[in-house]
RNA sequence: GGGGCCGUAGUGUAGCCUGGUUUAACACACUGGCCUGUCAAGCCAGAGAUCGCCGGUUCAAAUCCGGUCGGCCCCGCCA
């Protein structure tokens, strides 16, 4: 034991900090075996941490015992090594290695934990496929890529604190067993044993603690909350994420987008080293649909939609008569040079866009000698023209039109402009575009639950010269709701609340919720209200997402530690997973016959 | 709830459309041997797969059909 713990190593550096400057030096390394190249006679491993390759070589003149003990290191295998820093001979320096201009000669060798053969390579591209990476998760978070996209996750959660305790925020937990509340997203739902068949649920976001922290007195809350929603997934959406939620009294819109965009300011500083203009562009919900077709446009490339319902108005084409007669909106985008466009490729970009509900795709292409369009025999060549002038297309250019309701239009037409962008090269890369989405509207009708519903959720307030409309014409009423967009993503979305219980009884009316429901399910924030509620609002980011771009990726899983799959399951614990017929018992609970 | 793609040695792919001369191929990894300047080390040899699972069609299924499970992408959904 004694002599043991006098030959324990201690480490002195990482492998990634040994340069030529520290040539001669004793130094004690410890990692994973990243690669054995055994020569016979010498031994090269690429050692690897978290801050990079140091490269060993074991000779055995220096010790046999040693280099056999080499000759048996496996990948992965965690070792420390004793050795002396010496640049490498002429010829043999690595440039692409941070640690290149030298390598250690060991020493002492010691395997503090062999390793299995691991699934899958532990590099910058693994190779495997993601449920295998998802399976032997704590492996696959050795690559170093998803070592650097979490080291940025960190980064931004150190730039949120440090901005907005710097500007005066205080940041507040809340609870994470809180009361299920109806509207919103489907909840995740924890039962109570000491209240048998009473649930908690784990919040969608602290929406409703902090607008009472507002009445607390806490005029500039923040918190970077764990939220949780059962719905299906995407690549940028899981069951539980986080946000960065923010909340202010005495505040308006204005003042809320200046402390987000010195925010953003501040983190493209702090973990990109990156400047960034502000103030951001504005668009209010309207302008959004009609130029793009999205409440989350991607601004880094133009392509708008064009209406050419105007024109349509007065061809022979039934269906674009129709759909006009019907309310439908005519438009499309012009693709520069996309008349070389195959009708091939024109097909499958229609076939792709069905699943948004549209049934036909138009084309106008204009060539050096003229205009050849599906549309050529409904439209008189003036028409055409006329067209052909609206979208402002040159010879070499196709326009794609689309003829629908609007909303199928407008989402068919906005995949279409991204699916181009991104084909056709026509996003700027490292490029971080964000835009203010404003003017949301307050309410949207359900036609399965025969009622309207909040659009963003029932606490926020209408502009005050809509307030009046929630009685008489809801659909109308346009809300002091606003989203920060960034390169096409959602990132952040906030409004202005009501404060006065009155307006929140008027939304609720609006909301066919009755006074019995409203006191059942927000009782507690309604009575707040009646005790001095300040004016107030805020945002909330989604914070994975944000991490997601900045981080480079195109799915949040790369910037969550441990995520789950599409269907919520985790691969490496196996969650979610049965429990015993004690712990039901316990909760009072008992499965359905048909679940068994 | 719906649509699309994928599932073949430890890993990634080919083979599948057009069923049988395929003893299921290739690369990486793995095992053994040789090797003192490699850094994706090299060379030689070797082991490793009832083709996700269940059923059907057929003389014959990795291959065709139906179902099912799992992963990914999308629509709906996500205040």
């Amino acid at each position: 034991m004694h002599t043991e713990t006098k030959k324990r190593l201690k480490r002195t550096h990482t492998c990634g900090d040994l340069q030529a400057q520290h040539e001669g030096q004793e130094v004690v390394l410890m990692g994973w075996v990243h690669r054995r190249r055994d020569h016979g006679g010498l031994i090269f491993i690429d050692l690897r941490d978290r801050y990079g390759l140091t490269q060993i070589v074991f000779n055995p003149q220096e010790s046999e015992d040693m280099h056999e003990l080499a000759s048996t290191l496996g990948t992965e295998y965690v070792i420390a090594v004793k050795g002396i820093v010496r640049p490498r001979p002429e010829g043999m320096v690595n440039p692409n290695m941070q640690t290149g201009e030298i390598e250690v000669l060991a020493k002492d060798l010691k395997v503090l934990n062999p390793s299995k053969t691991p699934p899958f390579l532990i590099d910058d591209d693994s190779g495997a496929k993601e449920d295998l990476q998802l399976k032997y998760r704590y492996l696959d978070l050795r690559r170093p890529p998803l070592q650097q996209a979490i080291l940025c996750r960190h980064k931004v959660y150190q730039a949120v604190r440090g901005f907005l305790d710097n500007d005066g925020f205080i940041e507040i937990e809340t609870p994470i067993l809180m009361k299920s509340t109806p509207e919103g997203a489907r909840d995740y739902l924890v039962p109570s044993r000491n209240f048998k068949g009473k649930f908690y649920a784990l919040p969608q976001s602290p929406q409703t603690y902090k607008q009472i922290l507002m009445i607390s007195g806490f005029d500039k809350y923040y918190q970077i909350a764990k939220c949780f929603r059962d719905e299906d997934l995407r690549a940028d959406r899981q069951p539980e994420f986080t946000q960065i939620d923010i909340e202010m009294s005495f505040v308006e819109p204005e003042d809320i987008f200046d402390m987000v965009e010195r925010m953003m300011v501040y983190i493209f500083k702090e973990v990109l080293g990156r400047a960034i203009d502000r103030p951001f562009p504005r668009l209010s919900y309207d302008e959004a649909m009609a130029q793009y077709g999205t409440d989350r446009p991607d601004i880094r490339f133009d392509m708008p939609l064009i209406d050419i319902s105007h024109v349509a108005r007065r061809c022979d084409f039934r269906v674009f008569t129709q759909v006009l007669e019907g309310g439908g909106h005519i438009k499309g985008i012009k693709v520069s040079g996309g008349a070389s466009l195959s009708r091939k490729q024109i097909d499958a970009l229609a076939e792709e866009m069905k699943p948004f509900g549209a049934k036909g795709l138009s084309t106008i292409k204009r060539s050096d000698t003229g205009i050849d369009s599906s549309l050529a025999k409904f439209f008189s060549q003036e028409d055409l023209e006329e067209i052909v002038r609206t979208f402002d297309a040159q010879p070499g250019d196709v326009c794609l039109i689309v003829a629908d309701q609007p909303h199928i239009v407008a989402s068919s037409l906005s995949f279409l402009r991204t699916k181009l962008a991104q084909e056709r090269g026509l996003i700027p890369e490292n490029a971080f575009q964000h835009c203010w989405i404003t003017q949301f509207p307050l309410l949207e009708y359900d036609e399965d639950r025969d009622r309207y519903v909040a659009a963003h959720h029932p606490f926020t307030a209408p502009r005050q010269e809509d307030i009046e409309l929630l009685a008489t014409q809801p659909e109308k009423a346009k809300a002091k709701a606003y989203d920060l967009v960034l390169n096409g993503h959602e990132i952040a979305g906030g409004s202005i609340r009501i404060h006065t219980s009155e307006i929140q009884n008027r939304m609720f009316r609006a909301l066919g919720i009755d006074e019995h429901e409203a006191k059942e399910k927000f009782g507690f924030l309604l009575d707040a209200f009646e005790y001095g509620a300040p004016p107030h609002g805020g945002i909330a980011f989604g914070f994975d997402r944000l991490v997601m771009i900045l981080a480079g990726k195109t799915s949040i899983r790369d910037v969550i530690a441990f995520p789950k799959t599409t269907s919520a399951s985790s691969l490496m614990d196996d969650s979610p997973s049965k429990v015993s017929e004690e712990q039901l018992k316990e909760l009072g609970l008992c499965l359905r016959p048909e679940i068994g």
